[in-house]
DNA sequence: GCTTCCATGTAATAGGTTACATGATTTG
DNA sequence: CAAATCATGTAACCTATTACATGGAAGC
């Protein structure tokens, strides 16, 4: 079966109860963001089928100029169903970069849009490390815990092999030697120019 | 328009001609196989959309016994297309990790099978190590052994972190004390069975 | 003798995303 | 005054996976 929305979804409620609204928020920026995300178009319906098989509940709260909060809970039932999902073995990990791709090729590119890439990706890296600096403190359990920690080890050492090897590709091009107004960041000295 | 199928294989042709079938081996083996993969129901209707584009041509290859084969080439607008594909701002990469969902509730599982998935993760991590020295040599271009340096920098750091820390939720649970008959490899002094 | 490798391709299905529809309230 | 936040839900779309169909040759 694998794990799809619908046991994200179980996996969330087994910490407390929370709205659709609330649980696409706890997958973009709670402590499974960096390995999970769900949209509104998949939350919702899967609560809906959860709902069907009773692995969970809800409870509406009227309130005003909104529609009404429907508040989830887990059963017995889905706690049964969380713990099957879990138990099985994980399909591998997927990790998909378009920028690796991207990088790959950095020979067919302007040096200058090399270094833009770089740049973006140690941004991209240092709001990673930040957002999860952030959650700290929600890992309510040694499992989430090592989970987070695994993350920090992770983005911690991409960031460092971005910025201690990126002259490697920065720099003279070596098979389209472009002619460089602007003078590298790094000397270079090995270059030449 | 972003990296899919297309121009994945787009890239690979950039490099060399090939088949449908050497190219599926080519995205789970080779030098992309770390952050890419496609399956063949996908690469052969790209392949026959690009043909249709003009992005790339093919010369067929009688074969006895077999399907001819379908050598690839990628043309002059196939490099414009992906000079332009690579132009552009990647998306942000996506990492889906079923292991690390399962792992957060580490607390629901029996001791012997969080060990046992940590185990198969070290496995698994290592077995990607093995591939990625594999195809050192490969790496044609300073891009190419750029981005897989960095794999070995990350996989190494996911390896580290795992045997390093792995005791951290191994080991007597402490919110469901079960009856152990074994006694835990990692004698936990701080649990006080 | 069975499995794996070679080699292409299609059809059914799964699983999701994006955009849309609706609309008050709070924040800048 | 505009934008973001709260709040649910549907419909159209996209992209890729899985399984199937076909079949000889080579390795174990």
């Amino acid at each position: 079966m694998a794990i799809d929305v619908r046991i994200m979804c179980l996996g969330l409620l087994s910490e407390g109860d929370a709205s659709g609204y609330e649980m696409q928020k706890a997958f973009k920026e709670g402590p499974f963001g960096h390995f999970l995300e769900a949209s509104y178009g998949s939350i919702y319906p899967a609560l809906t089928r959860l709902t069907d098989e009773g692995l969970v509940t809800y409870a509406e709260l009227a309130q005003e100029g909104r529609p009404d909060k429907k508040v989830y809970s887990i059963t017995e039932a889905g706690r049964q169903a969380l713990i099957e999902a879990i138990s099985g073995n994980p399909l591998d990990d997927k990790y998909r970069s378009e920028f690796l791709f991207m990088i790959s090729f950095a020979d067919l590119m302007a040096p200058e849009h090399v270094s833009r890439l770089i740049d973006w990706k140690i941004e991209q890296m240092k709001a990673n490390k930040a957002r999860l600096d952030d959650v700290q403190g929600e890992a309510s359990t040694r499992g989430q815990a090592f989970v987070h920690a695994y993350g920090r080890a992770v983005v911690d050492a991409s960031l460092k092999f971005l910025t201690e090897n990126r002259a490697l590709i920065e720099g003279a091009s070596p098979s389209i030697p472009e002619a460089s107004e602007k003078a590298p960041q790094t000397p270079a000295s090995m270059a030449g120019e």
